[in-house]
DNA sequence: TTGCAACCTTGATTTAGATCAAGTCTGCCC
DNA sequence: GGGCAGACTTGATCTAAATCAAGGTTGCAA
């Protein structure tokens, strides 16, 4: 059901990014190109130095575990390329995918000791990691720092209460069509040129990870997804993208009024 | 399938608490019972005065509304006794209940103008209310109460993804397991005297909350209920009460290991 | 003390989505 | 360019939970 962990965010210092240390460093961030989309946008020059300087960058293949379930919770992290999947499993193996973190989006807040999930990339992954005590000096050097997680912790509980009326209220249908038109929504955030974005979603993800996502079997996935593609609904682009036909069709979908 | 809202925490002036205004106002973070169990342990005897200048508490019935999926997000609550339903809807009436506030837990956070979510008493509920300004000075003002907040918040995003997780991946007996154990937490967390609340969980919510909780149906919740009592792994206890007869047993079965 | 309304339980039947079972498609390594 | 592995699709069948359909309980109000 699970990809195999091929490496570790933390078993893997050859995945830091090798640049001369000092003077690249301060940089980092204030050249960051998805800055303005993430929790860094509350901050100032010197407070993008402090950043900079509390956190590293890491570059992660598809298929890495980020997070282990269980785990002492050591870090948190800030996307700031590609696709990183959350999760939480039972015993026997069942998996439920709570999230989807695309860049911009952070990444591992715990308040007990363990991380209570799991979080492995999707594709080509680039981090900065803060290690725990840095990010909380960084929470009481920048209070402005602090009141912008807050605002992203709390629509974090928005976006998963949503989820929850998804996962227990929505059918197969439904469910697909929110999924899809979600994803065109995360591609517009973080698609550099928005012209091209227009009407695409981007699913790197595998029938796998959606159904674990939707709470569904890949098979049901499969089968919707041809549904609407038989109706015209969307069609498949390169680089897994999706197109979406008729976005206006889609929402009636996702929210319940059952329009073909 | 939602009872109907009968008054609103905002149209209830006469909810208020009517002691002599100055005097007891000071007081009454103070003396609150369950302070300790709440955000308001985060702060000192000033802070607990601030509290209760920036606050009203409202008591309300059973079925009121404090929340309005839609409608201007003007106030933030803290539940002070009894249990509030939180919930999203779909156009054509469906309904997932997201979550129960007890006694010590908050509700009403949101960063955007409108609440994205509903709120109604299950019980009879006391609550503080605080409007949205006096909470931001508040935050600003004590940065332990703030980072207290964020905490919390990162603890119900936690909570989300375990229910997620369960609406996603668990079968209708493994789901009802969890909520039993999940009241009988939440019944030894409020009790005042820990003795009796001995493996007792607390159930103030009808069938069909419980049921839009869980992403079941009420005859689906109703017949798993039956078959937990007997097989005497539950007994009906008074005052909305269930004893839990086997906690170990219905551990297993809440996390899939299928003993009955 | 009776009547009613809201809530809950139980049984019979149906169905959406799961499971089981083949294929097909894609890209990549030799 | 042939073979193979991983990902995806499609069809046939099964089943957990929904739906449909009665009743039974409880508590309150007249």
């Amino acid at each position: 059901m699970t990809s195999s962990p091929q490496t570790s965010a933390f078993a893997h210092p050859g995945g830091a990014a090798h640049a001369p240390k000092a003077d690249m460093d301060v940089m980092r961030c204030l050249v960051c190109d998805i800055r303005n989309r993430s929790l860094c946008n509350s901050m100032d020059e010197e407070g993008l130095a402090a950043l900079a300087h509390s956190s590293r960058q890491l570059l992660l293949p598809p298929g890495t575990t980020i997070v282990e379930e269980g785990e002492p919770a050591l870090a948190f992290f800030n996307v700031t390329r590609g696709t990183v999947k959350l999760f939480k499993s039972l015993p026997d193996g069942r998996r439920q995918i709570t999230g989807f973190a695309d860049a911009g989006q952070f990444l591992g807040l715990s308040t007990a000791q363990t991380y209570s999930f799991g979080a492995e990339t999707v594709d080509n992954v680039r981090l900065c990691r803060f290690l725990r005590p840095q990010l909380e000096t960084l929470l009481s050097d920048y209070p402005t720092f602090e009141r912008r997680l807050l605002a992203a912790v709390t629509d974090k509980l928005a976006e998963a209460q949503e989820q929850m009326l998804l996962l227990g209220r929505k059918t197969a249908r439904e469910k697909v069509a929110t999924f899809l038109l979600d994803r065109m929504k995360a591609f517009h955030q973080t698609a550099n040129r928005r012209q091209e974005a227009e009407n695409l979603a981007s699913v790197p993800m595998t029938r796998v990870d959606i159904a674990d996502y939707l709470g569904l079997t890949i098979e049901t996935v499969s089968r919707t997804i041809s549904a609407f593609r038989r109706s015209l609904l969307i069609a498949s682009a390169e680089n897994h993208r999706i197109r979406i036909l008729s976005v206006a069709t889609l929402l009636n979908i996702a929210s319940g009024q059952k329009a073909d």
